[in-house]
RNA sequence: GUCCCCGUCGUCUAGGGGUCUAGGACACCGGGUUUUCAUCCCGGCAACAGGGGUUCGAAUCCCCUCGGGGAUGCCA
């Protein structure tokens, strides 16, 4: 079995076409299939080299290893739509010769004039086919004006074409109801998506072609084609397509969409493949945090839904938050480092903060989160968080910071103050639990959420400690 | 407009004629653990789009309506 993922370069790797890219994958997998990788390069303005080189570096990411590409080649090569042009003409002589396409001379302004005039009346637009039959001498005259053709199929009427979807069941389309005639060759000589697909994937030796809902009613044009050009069809898996809250196709004003961004924001390869490779299915035991091994031994296509699915920022960042955690320290800290490193937050003191990443590593759901986390433990004054400041503002939290500020200017110490401040406050103001700790946090960090206090002060060291006391009294206690 | 796809908690889903007073997960709310935060544990909120059939019995099968999405490009 062979699969294929076939984006074009035209821009970032798309979380909609990782999935895409993830369930071939688990395909592969499972069945032991050749996984190839090809680039659909045919819009030349939009498609770039920079956007191929970071789809294929997205892809590697995420963990996702192909069989055949551009960069590794192949027996079915080229793996570039681009370099294989010469294919493509062949394959369009054959259609002119045998009468199953025909040059059209319609320029584009013309078309859209026909489509306005269709719209405005309500009614489908349906090419008329007024170049299907166009003798020698117009054709001549056309070419006199400067016209340039494009190749148009020519789609008989009454033809049913059923697919047998393996996600979306029997589908079937008639080829009157598909737009009429359609173009397989721009006019400068460039192929459309739309005509080569079909081409390739039969070329390749693709048996199983998983891609997006939105695909499906190009899918009988496809079909068509291969008909006409003797080449069989392969199977289909038509999958539903990923939506943001407002149900509309996921696209970047929904959140983040691309690849790239969420590895930069320290998502973890393993959960974000493990939450796409789940999304439109679950395993029998229900479990959502699986390795890719159990992804694969449950795989199935049948299994996926059929209805499109939200896209939830917000669970792929709790699923994010878990293997965050349970990954090794040293492996972590290496995960972090960056991100300190690019805030000016590192230390001469490495062994310093590695226990100060420790503490707070539990607080990250991302990785780029150890910036905010790791913070208290540098300067010497804090800025209050407004919940901390409102807090703060309170009269038994004035009662701990005055408490504070007693202790450093009396028995506290830089050898003691960590191990004795809190409960001499306890003693002198006769305060516990939250109503003790929480202030006591605000005072030091200026907020109220972060590690154990036990465990931040020894780390703080006592001059900032002090300071921060001084900083609060000063601000909330005078 | 036309064609195609889809419709179970807010979200991802389980379920495929009786075991469904509809199960799990995220989110949210409450409680417990932690003298504090987070984690963790326990509990709660919350859905079969509507209407007709078929059937002893329908979330499950059929039809219609409504709703959503996609396509309708010399984009892919």
């Amino acid at each position: 079995m062979r699969v294929r993922f076939a984006p074009s370069p035209t821009g970032f790797l798309h979380v909609g076409n990782a999935r895409t890219a993830v369930l071939n994958y688990l395909f592969k997998k499972k069945y032991n299939a050749t996984y190839i990788l090809r680039i659909e390069d045919t819009d030349m303005e939009r498609s770039t080299k920079e956007s191929e080189e970071s789809i294929l570096n997205d892809l590697t990411w995420l963990g996702i290893q192909w069989d055949e590409g551009p960069d590794c080649g192949g027996n079915f090569g080229p793996y570039r739509q681009s370099e294989r042009f010469d294919i493509y003409h062949e394959y369009t002589e054959k259609l002119l010769s045998s009468g199953n396409a025909y040059h059209c001379y319609c320029t584009q302004e013309e078309l859209d004039a026909q489509r306005k005039i269709a719209a405005e009346a309500n009614k489908p637009f349906i090419y008329p086919g007024t170049c299907r039959n166009l003798t020698l001498e117009q054709k001549k005259a056309f070419e006199n004006q400067g016209r340039k053709p494009t190749v148009r199929f020519k789609v008989k009427e009454g033809i049913t074409l059923t697919i047998d979807d393996q996600i979306k069941g029997t589908v079937i389309f008639n080829s009157e109801n598909i737009g009429g005639d359609f173009i397989i060759v721009r006019s400068d000589g460039v192929p459309v998506y739309n005509y080569i697909v079909i081409i390739d994937d039969t070329l390749m030796n693709v048996s199983h072609v998983i891609r997006g809902e939105d695909h499906l009613p190009n899918t009988p044009k496809q079909m068509l084609i291969a008909m006409a050009l003797g080449l069989p069809v392969p199977t289909y898996a038509h999958m539903p397509l990923l939506l943001g809250p407002d149900r509309t196709k996921l696209s970047k004003r929904h959140g983040i969409t691309s690849v790239s961004v969420y590895r930069e924001q320290g998502y973890l390869p393993e959960a974000l493949f493990n939450y796409l490779g789940l999304l439109g299915w679950t395993l029998e035991s229900g479990e959502e945090i699986v390795p890719v091994e159990k992804l694969v031994s449950e795989f199935e296509l049948s299994k996926i839904g059929k209805s499109s699915a939200i896209f939830d920022f917000q669970k792929l960042k709790w699923m994010n938050s878990v293997y965050l955690r349970n990954l090794p320290f040293e492996k972590a800290f290496d995960l972090f480092y960056p991100y300190i490193e690019k805030a000016h937050l590192t230390a001469s003191d490495n062994e310093w903060l590695k226990k100060v990443v420790d503490t707070v590593r539990g607080n990250c759901e991302i990785a780029s989160d150890i910036v905010k986390e790791i913070g208290l433990f540098f300067g010497d004054t804090v800025e209050f968080e407004e919940d901390a400041e409102e807090l703060l503002s309170t009269h038994e939290a004035q009662t701990v910071i005055r408490a504070a500020y007693e202790l450093i200017h009396s028995t506290i110490n830089a050898h003691n103050y960590s191990t004795e401040t809190l409960g001499s406050i306890k003693q002198k103001t006769g305060l516990k639990g939250k109503m003790l700790f929480m202030p006591f946090r605000a005072m030091i960090t200026g907020r109220l959420h972060g590690p154990e206090l036990d465990k931040i002060l020894p780390l703080l060291g006592y001059d900032r400690f002090a300071t921060r006391i001084e900083y609060c009294y000063s601000r909330f206690a005078k």
